[in-house]
DNA sequence: ATGGTCATGTGGCCATTACCACTTGGAGTA
DNA sequence: TACTCCAAGTGGTAATGGCCACATGACCAT
């Protein structure tokens, strides 16, 4: 890990010196509710100018690894509030931050006619007929965790089969090498539900069997929605985690 | 709505700004994916620099109301994007932006023995006797939405009465305007369960019932945990949002 | 027609300079 | 002793000026 900063990196310096200081917090080099140096002498310690201190600091704070006090200084939050924000990630990026090895079986994939539901949140034209449907067990540590249905409104007739799907493992991972798609912004909404009995049978429950329900709208970099996801997660082994602020 | 910015006035100019483009938006006057001045016009057009329109269009970003294109511009997000992200609220709150009056029955109110789990979550030390606990029914257009028990680890034998929370109505109100402790900031997890025949008394539900049960542990503006709450939601009155960034 | 080049406009980044508001602690005063 | 006051240090806001990276369309050469 880099102790200066290059003016002439790819990567900018703002970017560069929160990174130091983030790896310093997360190296214990510093202690909950302690200062850090004040913008002043970080200007001098980096030779870099208070504006590009700022926004290095301003993105750490949103992270929550710092917060500031006008009049006092810059200081260390302690570490429960380090980790963990609303982060948008697919499923597979989820069970691997929890130490639970992610996995998947395929039940279905292909072009289907979507419900009324699902043509109004991808915000679907009545001329569209088919959209992408991928139906999959999700699995973790190798028993079943959720089961999730799937509908996508990719542009122009761009598509993925199986074999890639198996082969990549995630649709996310899929989208943005092939196709370019990034998602950037998800509006989430969860509830609870029960199981019915073909349900119950795919996730190895009893039919009637508490579930928790996520059902996302997912927006690409060009603010387009472009995926409906429904999971229903089993509600004897997840839990879900939100950090919120004011 | 001024349509000007005053720099003499109390708030910062780039607030002043932020909110003269936030009103604009929600008054229509602007499509979605259509682009807003550019930054060099907008210094023009207000009279202030750069370095302050950019923070004004910054906080409109974080906020869900406009989108930036390297190269291209600055354009309004669809009407989708503009509300909900993840905010810390009260239950009070939470219930007046659905359009449902809130309401509540003080079930129990005073100091006990802290259970272990409280104990951790509280970060309290192993001195720390007792702990002032809340226990109420929440009501949403005066049924029953959920069941909430509350600890506060307040400082220095600072408290209030029954008669002043029934008064306020709100536990945050109250703390903020009595002991200036305002939440700032919060984890909360949240999971599915079933609910016992006590619960399921209070709530008005068949005994096994689906429940939501949120947990969260609230920090002040000093970083010091303050609060850790659960609450029992009703699986068939109660959905969460939540707004997912990258 | 096709493809490359380049001027122009946009947001992204950054140094410099300056002043304001808040906090703190020590000097000075009553 | 107790109080007030103020200087110094901190983060907060802001103007000015500049260069870079990216997107686009007009223009030119092929």
């Amino acid at each position: 890990m880099p102790d200066h900063i290059d003016p002439d990196a790819y990567v900018p310096r703002y970017y560069q010196l929160a990174n130091i200081l983030r790896e310093q917090i997360l190296a214990g080099n510093l202690e909950a509710h302690q200062p850090i140096s004040s913008e002043r002498e970080l200007e001098k310690i980096y030779k870099v100018s208070r504006t590009t201190i700022r926004p290095a600091i301003d993105l750490l704070v949103r992270q929550g690894f710092l917060y500031r006090e006008h009049g006092k200084g810059t200081f260390v939050s302690p570490p429960k509030l380090q980790k963990g924000i609303s982060e948008l990630t697919s499923f597979t990026e989820d069970m691997k931050r929890r130490g639970i090895v992610p996995g998947q079986k395929i039940l279905l994939i292909g072009y289907v006619e979507p419900p009324e539901k699902v043509r109004f949140q991808l915000e679907l034209g009545k001329h569209v007929q088919e959209v992408l449907c991928v139906d999959r067990l999700r699995l973790g540590d190798g028993a079943p965790m959720g089961l999730q249905t799937s509908y996508y409104n990719l542009p122009d007739g761009l598509s993925f089969t199986r074999e890639e799907l198996e082969e990549i493992g995630s649709i996310y991972a899929l989208l943005r090498e092939k196709l370019h798609l990034i998602p950037t912004e998800a509006d989430e909404t969860l509830e609870v539900t029960v199981a019915s009995p073909h349900e119950a049978s795919l996730l190895r429950v009893e039919a009637g069997s508490p579930l928790l329900l996520s059902q996302r709208t997912t927006y690409s970099q060009t603010r387009k929605v472009f995926e409906f996801a429904k999971i229903l997660y089993r509600g004897d082994r997840y839990r879900y985690f939100a950090k919120l602020t004011r």
